[in-house]
Formats: structure tokens, C-alpha cells, sequence
DNA sequence: AATAAACTGTTAATGAAATAACAATACAAA
DNA sequence: TTTGTATTGTTATTTCATTAACAGTTTATT
């Protein structure tokens, strides 16, 4: 499959969150505008993405759910899955490990690390928190793919620098340091600020979403 | 000012945020070069974004820092500030409410709210927590613009109901529910999944930011 | 049958955002 | 001076994303 646009992979993410709402639900078969309204999004773009991945629907019967969620998780997932780690065991990094808890089978958590003494070896929801010295050996162990980096900003570059030497292939940074990692490394940089400021602004200007 | 382009107004916070780290280091002067390197995009989209703000920078010296973070201020800003509360003061609210301390003063968090009696009249990082009970009474009091939604994920619609009715212009949306509400509300919904996911698509594809 | 309604799928048009190309100017060095 | 260089500011171009328009199908209804 050719690379599909930036805004399309995000989009299919939120459908199969949506589309899992429904199966829940034992709703078999979902319309475009259905799956449109659940993300406030045009029933046009859910068919022109669903068009762009492959898929089809029936007339007037709509889009299979669970073979669309399927299809989806061909895309997102790999065969046999990948696995993130989180460095840092704070408030934010265990509400993190907390809320992806059973959430996928193709995309797990399987460590932490922490420097707290305290915090080493513990378990949260799960997940065991090492010490940071051995990030790089259970990096290579485990073969984690992806760090979820929620340390305080000060260490961010130094453990980015880290996970670079172990490998890592992505890294997702909450921390309000902005990173310079090699361009092989996929990086997304994430502020709360920033979503904070752009309401702000919206709601300065009266404008809705 | 006309309105500016939505990526626009959240570069525009990003380079503040970067800004205020050159001023702190007692860098008065910018060039575009160096603003784009920190947060990983090109010089020509910082001139253009700068040109588009109406400000302008002096030739072979780059741009005033403060003069800058000040104008910046006057566009995402308002003279008298906006007011912000957490809604769900669990892992994930405390994280926040603790990493808005002090960061901003025109764009404060004044209020927490929660249906546990444990969490409530306690004071979380400086923010008292209020019950649930009081939510339209402190929203109208404190004047509160924007609630930070951090409850679980059952009871985000029916919160998000409430909000609208006390009068709130803008919501972010933490919460795995995608929310409805009128069209004069400006929404904002960050899944940590999704990113994650987009992490994965790209990781396995190979391809870098 | 014929007609209408409800969808999907596709192509065309528009709009937004990013990039490229370059003109203009200040400063430094020769 | 003159020349070269670094940097801003502007316009043109390209690319990407969204929306609009509509053609085509299936089903239900008369
Ligand atoms: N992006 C956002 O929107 C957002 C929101 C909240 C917090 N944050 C940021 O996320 C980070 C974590 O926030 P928090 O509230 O969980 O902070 P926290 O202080 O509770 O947690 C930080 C954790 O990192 C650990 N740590 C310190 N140095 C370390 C190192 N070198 N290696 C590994 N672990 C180390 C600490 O022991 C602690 O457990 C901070 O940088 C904060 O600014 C970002
Ligand atoms: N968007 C993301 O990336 C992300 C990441 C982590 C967690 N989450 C979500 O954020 C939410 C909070 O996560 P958490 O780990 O902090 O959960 P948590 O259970 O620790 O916190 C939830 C808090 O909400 C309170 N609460 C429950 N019902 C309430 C109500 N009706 N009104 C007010 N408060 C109420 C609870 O008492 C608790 O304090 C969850 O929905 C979780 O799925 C989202």
C-alpha cells in the first residue's frame, strides 16, 4: 500500500476507535455518515479515506464493520505487533500506562523506566518500571520500537539521546523540551500548552471548532 | 487582526514557548534560521508566519525576542486573561493541573472539579478542588472560559452536557469519547492513542518525521 | 414496471498550507 | 569604494487536503 496522507493515518485511527464502539455495540454495519458524525468530520472524507485504503462498502447496507476494522489494523499494526515503553513514571506517565492498559493487542506497553529507586521494580497496571541504566538492554531485549517520553524537561534531551543509541525507532515527546533526534527516528512532540493557547485564541476570536 | 490560519496560531504558541526559553538564557535577538531549528521547521514558514502576525524583524540582526513573545501575547492572549478548569482530577488532571503551574499568567488553571469526596476541598498544585455539585456556580463565578475534561470516559458526555449549560466557551477533550456539543463551543479532542498509532504506521513504514 | 429514496464511489473544483525562487538591503571585509 | 555574504520580505508555484457535484446502484414503494 502507497503512503497514505499524514492526516488520513490519523483519521483511521479514530475510525477504529469508533468502529470498536460499535462492534461493542453489535452494530454489524456502519453508513459514511454514521462514522462521519461520531468524529465531526463530512461523510465525503470517511468514503474518500475508506476509497483511498482499499475498501468498499454495500449499497445501502454500508461498510462491514468489523472487516473495516480489519482492514485498518492491516494498516496501523504490524503482523506481529510492536511494543512502547515509558520513561518517566510520573502523574502523567502512569495515566498513560493506566489508559492504554488492554486497549490493544498490536501496540503494547511493556516497560517503564524511572531513576526513583522507589519506583524501580514496582509494577503499574502492569507494567514493571526499571531502572533507567538498563533502558538500553530491555530496549534490545523486548525490541520496544516506540518511547513515550514523560520525564521532567530538563533530562528530555539526554534520554532522547539514550534511546537513540538503544535504537528506538519512535519516540512520542510530552515533555515542553523540543528534540533534536536523527531524521531515521520518527518524532512527535506534543504540548498541552499549545492545545490550551489554540482554544484560547478560538474562544478570544468567537469562533467554534 | 484577521483571523489567522489554525497552524499558524499553534506555531505561533510553539515559538512563544520557544522564545520565552531564549529570553530566560538572556537572548534578545532572533534569527529565523534559529527559531525554525527549534522546532523543526523551515525559516521561510517562520518569516511567513511572522510577516503574517504584521511584525517585522531588523536585516543581519533577526528578530527582537521580546518584542515577539509581546506580540505573540497580544494575538493568542486577552488584556484581562482566561480562566481554565480540570474537569476529573485523576493521574491525568493532577499531571496537568502541576504543569500549567505558573507557566503562563494569562491563561490560568483556578479550578478543579471531582465527584470524589476524598479529592474534594483539597487543593491540588494551588488549584482547590471543587464538587461536582458546584461546577455552574464556579464556572460563572470565577468566569471560567475552558474546561480541561479528564474524567472517565462514561460520564464525559454527560459532564460535557454541563459545561454547556454553566456557560463554557471552549472544551479539551482527554477523554476517549468523542463529545457533541453546539457549534459555538470550540472543541478540542487529543487522543494519546492516536498518536501512538500514527507513531506506529510511520515506525513500521520506515519513515522518519 | 416505474418512480423515488438512500447510499456509495468518482471526478472536478476549491481552498489551505508549504515550498521555492528571488529581490532588496544591511553590514563586513577587501 | 566595491564586492560578497547573510538575512529579511515578497511573490509565484506546488503540493496537500477538503468540499462540491454528480453518476451509478440497490432497495422500497406504488
Ligand atoms: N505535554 C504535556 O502536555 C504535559 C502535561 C503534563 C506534564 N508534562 C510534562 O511531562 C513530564 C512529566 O510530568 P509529570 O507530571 O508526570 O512529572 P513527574 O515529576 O511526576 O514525573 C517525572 C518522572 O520522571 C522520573 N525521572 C526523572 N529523571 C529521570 C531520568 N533521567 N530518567 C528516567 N526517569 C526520570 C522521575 O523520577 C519521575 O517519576 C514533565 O516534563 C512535564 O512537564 C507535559
Ligand atoms: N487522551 C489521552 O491520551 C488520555 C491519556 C490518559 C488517560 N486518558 C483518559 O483521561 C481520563 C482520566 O484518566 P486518569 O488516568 O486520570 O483517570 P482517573 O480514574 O485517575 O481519574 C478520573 C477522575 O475523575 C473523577 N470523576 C469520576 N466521575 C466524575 C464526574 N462525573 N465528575 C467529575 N469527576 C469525576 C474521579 O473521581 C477521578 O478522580 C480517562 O477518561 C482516561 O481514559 C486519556
Amino acid at each position: 500500500m502507497k503512503n497514505l496522507p499524514d492526516k488520513t493515518v490519523e483519521r483511521l485511527s479514530q475510525y477504529r476507535r469508533a468502529l470498536l464502539v460499535c462492534l461493542a455495540d453489535n452494530k454489524m454495519h456502519i453508513f459514511s455518515h454514521e462514522l462521519a458524525g461520531l468524529i465531526h468530520i463530512t461523510p465525503v472524507q470517511v468514503r474518500r479515506d475508506i476509497i483511498l485504503i482499499g475498501y468498499s462498502g454495500t449499497l445501502r447496507k454500508g461498510y462491514d464493520v468489523r472487516e473495516l476494522v480489519s482492514l485498518i489494523g492491516k494498516i496501523i499494526d504490524t503482523e506481529e505487533g510492536l511494543r512502547a515503553c515509558i520513561v518517566g513514571v510520573g502523574n502523567l506517565g502512569r495515566a498513560i500506562i493506566r489508559y492504554f492498559k488492554d486497549k490493544r493487542t498490536k501496540l503494547v506497553i511493556t516497560a517503564a523506566f524511572d531513576t526513583n529507586p522507589e519506583k524501580v521494580k514496582c509494577v503499574f497496571s502492569g507494567v514493571r518500571c526499571y531502572p533507567i541504566e538498563q533502558l538500553e538492554s530491555v530496549i534490545r531485549e523486548q525490541d520496544i520500537s516506540i518511547a513515550i517520553l514523560t520525564v521532567p524537561g530538563e533530562v528530555a534531551a539526554s534520554v532522547a539521546e539514550t534511546l537513540e543509541k538503544a535504537g528506538i525507532r519512535g519516540i512520542i515527546n510530552y515533555t515542553p523540551t523540543p528534540l533534536n533526534v536523527s531524521e531515521k527516528i520518527y518524532l512527535g512532540e506534543y504540548d498541552m500548552i499549545t492545545s490550551l493557547e489554540k482554544a484560547a485564541y478560538f474562544v478570544k476570536n468567537n469562533r467554534g471548532e
